[in-house]
RNA sequence: GGCGGGUUGCCCGAGUGGCCAAUGGGAGCGGACUGUAAAUCCGUCGGCUUAGCCUACGAAGGUUCGAAUCCUUCACCCGCCA
């Protein structure tokens, strides 16, 4: 009933097109053909430039997950090597991580990306993915390798000509050597994957087209071989920002960065334009019930039913069953409710731990520290601001008074007290025994 | 190697001896209005034991009653010339 049935391969490029997946792919017609001549190994590569990849990353799976339903074999990539070096961004030098770290990082993001593509293999027959990682065979180069066999196929007026290069030798920043090379082992990656393993097509953001192209023409140039690449668009919300990347805080996909409840709401709270613009690049569901959801949704905005589909099938996919129950029930208990003191002490418990919760003992601290100490607020000095602003929330009552300790009546059932800043965001404060006071 | 320009708070960007915790814009945060939207308006936006104090304008020294602003050295970036 999964509907699992690999859909004929040549509808895989109709689809990510139906999906708004594809904003440029080399030559469609034979990249089409090869599809549909039989299983193709293709790959998409993240860098270790963080902990851990965040929902902007999810475009790529998505993308690999359609080829992997059609029938075909993933590889996913982790640059061990190329997170050493830096891609160059068009505004500025990377600072260099150091090796342990990016190791760290590496093993972090393995872990990150695992359910994407094992869950289906696991559960509906396809073909499991290949974990590789570049620094494996970017490590064995000597620099006689790099410049004598790699260096030859570059042209540096073509280097020079790529968008995030140019961008840089137009700015104040310049660009280091080290940047500056990234796109020949990039380029490298595809050649070695296809000559270790046969693939012949790279997905990856269309930020990396030109170190994709590369790859291609460094296969073809090396190894006479014909290779493909699809590049995804940019997702940038209405108003021109990068898709959970705002200033205030990335959205991760590593519930320890970024807890599944928290994943959650963010999707529940994207705004309406956002909302109609990523759920067909999201969602897997079927072309028909996207129609009908799209239109459910204009006629009854405040429903917010897309903003829900995307928090559910993403929370799913992300994080498991589990999570995704825990994660709605928690905004279920907490919103839309004046009164708490009506939830029994599990399910306050339940969502308050998933909103994320402190322990006290008893001195209870002031407000203003438990707004801080919950990490509502940044700092003592903000606590006391937001609460001189009118936005702390004390069991869903406004307080007035930042150094005002909570009174004995304050407390719900099972010691909690529900802490807010602002509209949505909730805390728990939980007193723990320890205290006398409890017999 | 030489000469010139630059390094300001999350970002951009003013500021050339006291009126600078530092103009302005953006982002963020809070309030009002709403649908846990958007737009708009208002407020806020280094920290703390918050009418006061501390730390801050690439780094380290120095001049001065007083420095983001002047001097010296160092680091990095950009440009021109070798």
């Amino acid at each position: 009933m999964t509907s699992a049935a690999p859909s004929p391969t040549g509808d895989v490029i109709d689809d990510l097109h139906r999906r708004g997946l594809i904003a440029q792919s080399t030559d469609e017609g034979a990249l089409r053909a090869h599809l549909a001549a039989g299983p193709v190994t293709y790959y998409c590569g993240f860098d270790p430039t963080a902990p851990s990849l965040h929902v902007g990353h999810l475009v790529q799976f998505m993308v690999l997950r359609a080829l992997q339903r059609a029938g075909h074999q993933p590889i996913v990539l982790v640059g061990g090597a190329t997170g050493l070096i830096g891609d160059p961004r068009p505004t500025s030098e990377r600072t260099l991580n150091d090796r342990e770290t990016v190791a760290g990082w590496v093993d972090r993001i393995r872990r990150v990306v695992a359910p994407f593509l094992d869950r289906p293999a696991a559960e509906q027959g396809l073909r499991a993915p290949l974990y590789v990682d570049n620094l494996d065979w970017t490590s064995q180069l000597t620099a006689i390798d790099l410049l004598r066999d790699l260096g030859k196929h570059f042209r540096v007026n073509r280097m020079l000509a790529k968008e995030a290069v140019s961008a840089r030798l137009n700015s104040d920043a310049g660009i280091s050597y080290t940047e500056f090379s990234y796109q020949i082992l990039q380029a490298n990656d595809f050649r070695e994957l296809y000559a270790r393993h046969g693939c012949t097509l790279q997905s990856g953001g269309s930020d990396q087209w030109g170190n994709i192209t590369a790859g291609v023409d460094l296969a073809r140039r090396t190894e006479g071989a014909a290779t493909h690449a699809v590049a995804t668009p940019l997702i940038t919300s209405a108003d021109g920002r990068k898709i959970g990347k705002t200033e205030g805080a990335t959205v991760w996909l590593d519930p320890e960065l970024t807890s599944p409840y928290a994943f959650f709401q963010y999707w529940l709270t994207i705004d309406d334009a956002d909302a109609r613009a990523w759920l067909p690049l999201f969602s897997e569901r079927p072309a028909d019930e996207l129609e009908q959801l799209l239109t459910a949704s204009r006629e009854r905005p405040a429903a917010r039913e897309l903003q829900r589909a995307l928090a559910e099938e993403l929370t799913l996919l992300v994080h498991g069953p589990d999570q995704l129950r825990q994660a709605e029930g928690a905004g279920r208990a907490l919103f839309g409710r004046a009164d708490l003191t009506d939830l029994d002490a599990a399910t306050l418990a339940a969502a308050l731990t998933e909103a994320g919760a402190v322990e006290v003992t008893d001195p209870v601290p002031s407000i203003a520290v438990l707004l801080q100490q919950t990490g509502l607020a940044g700092s003592l000095s903000e606590a006391r601001r937001t609460v001189k602003e009118g936005g702390a929330y004390l069991n869903n009552e406004r307080v007035t008074d930042a150094d005002a300790v909570p009174a004995e009546g304050d407390w719900l059932p099972g010691a909690w007290l529900v802490l807010r800043k602002g509209k949505r965001t909730i805390a728990g404060v939980h007193r723990g025994d320890g205290s006398p006071s409890a017999g």
